[in-house]
DNA sequence: GCGGATCAC
DNA sequence: TATGGTGATCCGC
């Protein structure tokens, strides 16, 4: 079909130019992720570019692009202002104290395993029904998909897409509504296994937990290969679901680890400050938890795009010159691979601070809006009992 | 103290 | 036809 394809690109009436608007519309999409390196991601692109640029929705995100855009040219202002009056030298300065400070506290004393589980809801159903995981299949509906299996994502198919897109990308794709009381039970049972290595484990979500492995792996006389290896087996074996564990020195590094070699992998780094650093040398700045789109687009536009970058004897100075002084330590931490490696905090989950409720509906034109702020008011009161 | 922005899941 | 919901934190007013 080359000829005609090309016959029909060239045959286009006068002045009509193909929209190339999707090769700039970077939506969260179209990064890489897990399960989708085989993706033909322009074509990804295309697609949700093509059923997006009509929407409300697209307006709004490309708003908040460009007020992102504007947000990275004031703070490339504000880094040319330092250059032009050599101030730049006095931060470099502070910044290579604050290092330091930092380089003090860094703990290589535990290891931390990240246990993540793969595609943990479309697991779930097709455990419930084992032919689901033959076919392309997706937690959700036409509205928004919640995750999708592994063949699904072979198409492009994932996470907080809508599902209408999702059907473009995959016209077979097969739809399961979610089912949390589902959810809940299988993640009771990974966590009774896990509590078996570490009874003060940490879980981050249904899908997610961290353990301090550190006296498990010293009373077994193991590798932390062989009980990560032990551990993913245990829960296979008895849930007959399969995870990914990074293994690392702290809980932010094992994080990233256990995406490294998903699905049903372990990634295990070295307990030395030179592994550690090594590690950070190739991180991109957007693996880094608590560096998302915006904040990456900020540090790219400043030229720093891995983590180590964030901490070089060029650049830490202007880090700690642009950013909050939250923001720049939170950065720096980052580049020199540092995170959380002692017990959790105990009053860091001691309680919810605040509680919503939040509807997206189509537009009322003013008719019926106070009976929807009623209904929704109910739902946060029923919320609160 | 509040609302907007950002981020994670 | 059509793009979710909850909670947390930070920051600038």
């Amino acid at each position: 079909g080359e000829p005609d394809m090309a016959a029909e690109s060239s045959g286009r009436v006068d002045g009509e130019k193909e929209d190339e608007g999707w090769r700039s519309y970077e939506s969260v999409f179209t990064n890489q992720k897990a399960g989708m390196d085989d993706v033909d991601r322009d074509w990804v692109k295309k697609v949700v570019y093509e059923n997006s640029k009509n929407s409300p929705h697209f307006r709004n995100e490309q708003r908040k692009a460009e007020q992102a855009t504007r947000r990275i040219q004031e703070m490339l202002r504000r880094k040319e202002a330092l250059l032009s009056q050599n101030q730049l030298a006095g931060y470099d300065q502070s910044a290579a104290k604050l290092v330091a400070e930092l380089e003090a506290t860094r703990d290589l004393s535990h290891w931390w395993f990240h246990v993540d589980m793969d595609a943990f809801y479309a697991s779930c159903h097709e455990l419930m029904d084992p032919t689901l995981a033959g076919v392309p299949m997706a937690v959700g509906g036409v509205g928004m998909i919640s995750t999708a299996n592994y063949q699904a994502r072979k198409y492009g198919v994932r996470s907080a897409m809508p599902g209408f897109i999702a059907l473009k990308l995959c016209p077979d794709l097969k739809f399961c509504p979610s089912d949390f009381a589902l959810y809940k039970t299988k993640a009771s049972e990974v966590r009774a296994i896990l509590a078996q290595y570490d009874p003060n484990f940490l879980a981050a979500g249904l899908d997610e937990s961290y353990l301090d492995v550190t006296s498990c792996l010293e009373a077994r006389g193991e590798s932390p290969d062989a009980l990560a290896r032990c551990i993913r087996d245990h829960v296979r074996r008895e849930t007959g679901l399969t995870c990914s564990i990074g293994v690392a020195c702290n809980r932010m590094l094992a994080k990233i680890c256990s995406d490294l070699n998903k699905p049903n992998g372990e990634f295990v780094l070295q307990r030395s400050r030179e592994a550690v650093l090594a590690f950070t040398s190739s991180l991109p700045v957007r693996k880094v938890p608590g560096i998302g789109k915006v904040t990456e687009r900020i540090l790219s536009g400043l030229g720093l795009n891995l983590a180590r970058d964030l901490v070089s004897r060029s650049s830490a100075g202007l880090v700690v010159a642009l950013f909050s002084e939250k923001a720049s330590g939170a950065l720096l931490r980052a580049g020199l691979g540092l995170g959380r490696s002692g017990a959790p905090d105990e009053d860091a989950g001691a309680g919810r601070k605040g509680i919503s409720v939040e509807r997206t509906f189509r537009p009322l034109r003013g008719k019926g809006l106070e009976a929807k702020l009623a209904e929704i008011c109910a739902k946060l009161e029923d919320a609160m009992m």
